[in-house]
DNA sequence: CGTGCGCTTGACTTTTTTCAATAAAGGTGG
DNA sequence: CCACCTTTATTGAAAAAAGTCAAGCGCACG
């Protein structure tokens, strides 16, 4: 059960058996339900996290209890790596948006294993690099485009996701895709009825949206 | 004298002689001057940069020209990393803010140096987990702060990095820290003054601000 | 069958940007 | 050293974008 979920795992993409073998032997099995906490932003950092099932939101929180959503990872994607190779606090919150499995790694005997495959490393350095670049985009979208603007990024890269169909299905509620959009539903729901009457989108159903116009996104 | 940077910078610290030396054969000096751009957002990454000497200035643009700053950097500190490890296009702008002076480590050479050399693997990956805490840091302020906030916020950080003294010199322009806190100079200017006459700063020269209400901020 | 939560809509306020004009500062060449 | 020109900073008035507060609807779930 460990190692399938490992070798599931892109960050642990073209490894020995024995490396694997090793990884197991480290992991721990940890449970979450749906709307737990895993980790609050400052708790020391002892370790990270593999997502073997569920969901797990990453989240910043302001003073005022507004949320800004970094991350939604699903199966296989790693999380909480930061403290670990920087030796502190995490720097935002996680939590499972659903019944949830993951693999959990302790720090050292982590840093261990790093040191003797060098593989390993390259990986991880990987996985930071395709976070760091992901973050930029989202800062980009947060400070240079107006929330339309945001939406329709969000929009096309769930269609180019699903190979560019011009349906488009969202797998959260709009509370949730306003927080990652760096919004409040009000506003969210404000602007998706009005890019529906300008004929941009068309609703077919609960979560399911129609691009009609792919240009003007 | 690539010797020098390459002992001077965080990246390369705790290494072995024979380390700096291996550093030392594959970097390239490189120089610009003044407003030179280094790379631009979607070049083709073949390598990344350590400042030696000068500041250099990592931003996103939009289509209408305004800027984001993420980052400045000097002297010791890398650049460029992310398409070493992503194998990708760099995913921002860089531009000399000054005459400065780079060293320049191709990829491959670097990646060969890796494998050989678990503590260069473990400080890179420091310091991407480091730049990933920071932009978490931004996407916070951005998301989750109005101006006035990430004003705030930047004073207390430059007052900090100078041993918590009430006196903050800004080493840079005001058109630049307005991109910085992902505003226009218009609104930074504003700003500053009503911080002034609600006294918790004052002006004490050209570059120069002095905190009156530290709490407040 | 009621309660609650997610979503929408309206009216209003606040924040920020835009546009335009002006003032001050810095560097260059005569 | 000064005149000139470019860049940088400030200020005002108006517009636009987004957020707050409040109310109402509908659907799911107990």
């Amino acid at each position: 059960m460990k190692k399938e979920t490992i070798k599931a795992s892109p960050l642990f993409e073209n490894l020995s058996e024995q490396d694997y073998a090793n990884l197991a032997a480290i992991a721990h099995i940890k449970s979450y339900k749906r709307g737990e906490m895993i980790f609050a932003e400052g708790d020391e950092g002892t370790g990270f996290y593999i997502v073997g099932q569920g969901k797990v939101k990453i989240f910043k929180l302001s003073p005022e209890g507004k949320e800004q959503i970094l991350h939604i990872f699903s199966a296989g994607e790693p999380f909480g790596e930061v403290p670990v190779f920087s030796g502190h606090c995490y720097p935002a919150y996680a939590e499972a948006l659903a019944k949830a499995e993951m693999l959990y790694f302790p720090r050292a005997e982590f840093i261990s294993l790093i040191k003797n495959e060098p593989s390993l490393a390259l990986n991880m350095l990987s996985v930071l690099s395709l976070r760091l670049k992901r973050f930029t985009g989202l800062i980009e979208n947060l400070s240079l485009k107006e929330v339309p603007g945001r939406l329709a990024a969000y929009l096309l890269y769930v269609s180019t996701a699903n190979n560019d169909t011009d349906d488009v299905v969202l797998d959260i509620s709009k509370g949730q895709l306003a927080s990652i959009l760096g919004t409040i539903p009000e506003t969210l729901s404000r602007i998706l009825t009005r890019m529906t009457k300008e004929g941009i989108i068309e609703n077919e159903g609960k979560r399911l949206y129609h691009i009609t116009n792919r240009d003007y996104l």
